[in-house]
DNA sequence: CGCAATTACCTTTTT
DNA sequence: GGTAATTGCG
């Protein structure tokens, strides 16, 4: 048994795999094994060290990671039941039991962006902001950096109470505890909430701290560098009493800084955990010699980095190569072409190949040409299963039910199908409720009281709840049921069941797909089924769920999203700067933004088994235009062979497609102070630096109406302070209250 | 008062 | 090329 256990394994990987207590840092490097080590590690502490399968939990960050993991241990234990859970699972299914704790009921219902945008909508509105200005897509950004940085509210006041700074700071001052409020009431949590929440209730609870601690005795973090404070936080909760906290990965690998991830946090586990053990995986069993050798050439150029070398038995394999295309049509065809070349000689079949992009729009070309073509493909983006308005209306109908005080579902489908209740009877509904303190089906109910409101609004809105309040899983018996009874009470496919409209049919087809995937649920968790359930289910999946290695289909994704996978033939496509790296992180000017990019396009590399090309068009159409490109500075920092499709030897010379930025000499610009550092946080220091940005005579200011202008005075204190702006477009001069105006400071 | 078509805006990466 | 607020119409 252990024989077969530690079968095959190098030296580090077999010492990793029999590590029992303490604290274990897994360093692995792309395609060393690390899943197999992981899962022979958890068969191992259960069959050598003797420990229930039920002490140990082993986290993940995506569902696919999650199940495949699971799927690993299961064939090595049959039978055995570890919890293999992604993060978000983990603290949803922790707060549906302790959720109290921090003030949300176990029903609580979890928005995707589109319900949080609606909401921000809400709280904008209600405090006077106009949504143009305040675009509710950058206020949540805001907002969701400080949850990642565990700044509750309170913090956040405090923290900029004296500094009129940015009036960005003094706009979230008021927005961030409203938005939370807001939730609150409707008794729903946002992805970040999910995080804080189980973060602060481990905080607040030493009692419940020790229960967890007790039960999940050994844990295992995948993908450790992608950690932000509150996932650090939370796992340092729970192994706090024990210590036996095993964690895995790269920081070469590190690409989610932009979402709040702390590379640091695996740079410095060593630390936080003194008798901690390190093992690296070094040896690569994925690659061949070209690829890694380039791939290793690339990363190499990171400045903030442990030094770590990539080293592989394989073959040398066919030399890196770089296609170089006149347009991005071109370049589609030009992939398409390669892959039917390669299948047709016999060497590979459709599945063993993934083409990568930096951003997802630049899917949609590559699907035509795949279909031209006809390779099959699947793709993990696109519009999503659950993000079709058909779904989400129906998923808003089931929340409501589960949670009625859900207020985006309720403001969602109150008028879908049309029942006459625009948006003038739910603003006066809205208010009413809001006045009243209640929930927006409470206050349907008695929308007899709601001033000013129609009698045909007044009787919709009592229908409404009415029909809402027939509505139950138990009555319904499964969630399929439930969802059928829905459609068919709310008359919700009605206007186009029976039309021959593409869109009609399509949309119909949906419904009938949806109502499939809630009779599998129903099928798969049998006496445990729940709406809860099916709802957390459908709130957390992802894109890139749906894709799998057995589908006998090419596959497209970001290469974000195509972390922890492999194949056996790469394309990434658009190598050019301003995608990779993206012009985001070269406009911040900062080296850890392009630091991540090379990451990113690193990950990307060696994903590839056996052939890796990388593409590059001239000419590249953005934001529906066309536009000459620029070759990528990440090219000239590995070996890799020039192949040029098409063109006639007329634009043989480069000099005008030379990189505009010198990526290797960026100035290491100081961190701005992020509000926290995970450091001063460890070491109790609860200071964080002040952005001392301010309004002061002459500073240049951007006003979206007014355009560029110059301060000319200042009065006033805290929220009082005002600013007088002269404006030289139209020599206009103007004040503004600093805590409310939309300016910005320039430069 | 409510609905539908038209305009304006933005577009990194994801649970 | 997609979505959401805004305007115009019934």
């Amino acid at each position: 048994m252990n024989i077969s256990i530690t079968d095959g394994l190098t030296l580090p990987q077999k010492a990793a795999v029999e590590h029992v207590d303490g604290p274990l840092l897994i360093v692995a490097g792309p395609g060393s094994g690390k899943t197999r080590v992981v899962t022979r590690r958890l068969a191992n502490l259960v069959t050598t060290a003797g420990i229930s399968p039920r002490n140990l939990l082993a986290i993940t960050f995506t569902n696919k990671a999650s199940k495949e993991m699971a799927e690993r241990v299961q064939s090595l234990l049959p039978g055995s039941r570890i919890w293999v859970s992604t993060f978000h699972r983990f603290c949803a299914r922790l707060l549906r039991e302790y959720g109290e704790m921090v003030g949300i009921k176990s029903t609580f219902s979890i928005l995707d962006t589109t319900d949080q945008k609606q909401m921000m909508r809400l709280v904008l509105n209600d405090l006077d902001y106009d949504t143009v200005h305040y675009a509710p897509n950058k206020v949540l950004w805001r907002i969701s950096n400080a949850k990642n940085d565990l700044i509750s509210p309170d913090q956040f006041n405090s923290r900029y109470e004296d500094s009129i700074a940015d009036h960005w700071q003094a706009v979230i001052r008021r927005v961030y505890p409203a938005y939370q409020q807001r939730m609150l009431e409707s008794n729903a949590v946002d992805f970040d909430d999910l995080l804080v929440h189980t973060a602060t209730l481990l905080a607040e609870n030493p009692e419940l701290r020790k229960d967890l601690g007790e039960h999940y005795r050994y844990i295992l973090v995948d993908e450790y560098q992608d950690t932000n404070l509150a996932q650090y936080q939370i796992v340092a909760a729970l192994a706090q009493q024990h210590g036996n906290l095993c964690v895995t990965g790269d920081p070469d690998q590190s690409i989610y800084g932009w979402r709040g991830a702390r590379i640091e946090n695996i740079l410095r586990f060593e630390r936080d955990f003194p008798t901690s053990k390190t093992i690296r995986l070094e040896q690569n069993f994925r690659s061949t010699q070209a690829i890694l050798r380039s791939a290793d050439s690339l990363i190499a150029n990171n400045q903030q980095r442990k030094q770590k070398s990539l080293l592989t038995e394989n073959d040398e394999g066919q030399p890196v190569q770089l296609l170089c295309f006149q347009d991005s049509r071109e370049e589609s065809e030009g992939v398409a072409l390669k892959i039917r070349e390669l299948v047709d000689s016999g060497e590979f079949n459709w599945n063993q190949f993934a083409i990568f992009y930096r951003v997802n729009a630049l899917s949609r070309q590559l699907e035509m040409a795949m279909m031209r073509h006809r390779i099959p493909v699947q793709v993990a983006a696109g519009v999503a299963f659950y993000d079709r308005a058909e779904i989400k209306d129906l998923l808003a109908y089931l929340r409501l039910i589960e949670n009625a005080a859900d207020t985006t579902a309720f403001l969602r489908v109150v008028n879908k199908p049309l029942r006459g209740l625009g948006k003038t009877s739910q603003n006066r509904l809205l208010r009413w409720a809001e006045e009243n303190h209640l929930t927006l089906l409470q206050a349907a109910v008695r929308a007899k009281e709601v001033p000013k409101l129609s009698k045909r609004a007044i009787f919709g809105f009592q229908r409404f709840a009415e029909m809402i309040d027939g509505f139950s899983l138990a009555n319904a018996g499964s969630v399929g049921d439930l969802l059928v009874e829905v459609v068919e009470k709310t008359r919700y496919t009605a206007a186009w069941s029976g039309s021959y409209n593409e869109s009609d049919t399509e949309k119909m087809a949906n419904v009938e797909e949806f109502i499939g995937a809630a009779r599998q649920y129903d099928e798969a968790l049998g006496d445990e089924r729940s709406l809860q359930g099916f709802l957390e289910q459908t709130a957390l999946v992802s894109d890139t769920d749906w894709i799998s290695d057995e589908s006998g289909q090419a596959t497209l994704m970001t290469m974000h999203a195509a972390k922890g996978l492999e194949f056996p033939v790469v394309f990434v496509i658009g190598v050019e700067e301003g995608l990779i790296p993206h012009e985001r992180a070269l406009k911040e000017g900062d080296r850890r933004e392009v630091e991540e990019e090379r990451r990113l396009l690193f990950v990307g590399m060696t994903r590839a088994e056996n052939r890796l090309y990388l593409t590059e068009s001239r000419v590249r159409a953005m934001h529906g235009r066309n536009v000459p490109t620029i070759r990528s500075p990440f090219l000239q920092e590995f070996e890799c062979q020039r192949v040029e499709f098409g063109g006639d030897g007329f634009f043989a010379d480069e000099e005008w497609r030379q990189p505009t930025h010198d990526v290797s000499k960026l100035a290491d610009i100081p961190t701005l102070p992020k509000l926290m550092t995970g450091a001063s946080l460890l070491s109790g220091d609860k200071t964080a630096a002040e952005i001392p940005t301010g309004f002061a005579i002459g500073t240049q200011v951007r006003h979206p109406r007014y355009g560029l202008g110059t301060v000319v005075d200042v009065g006033g204190f805290g929220a009082k302070r005002s600013i007088t702006v002269k404006f030289p477009t139209d020599d206009r001069t103007e004040t503004f209250i600093a805590s409310k105006a939309p300016l910005q400071p320039v430069g």
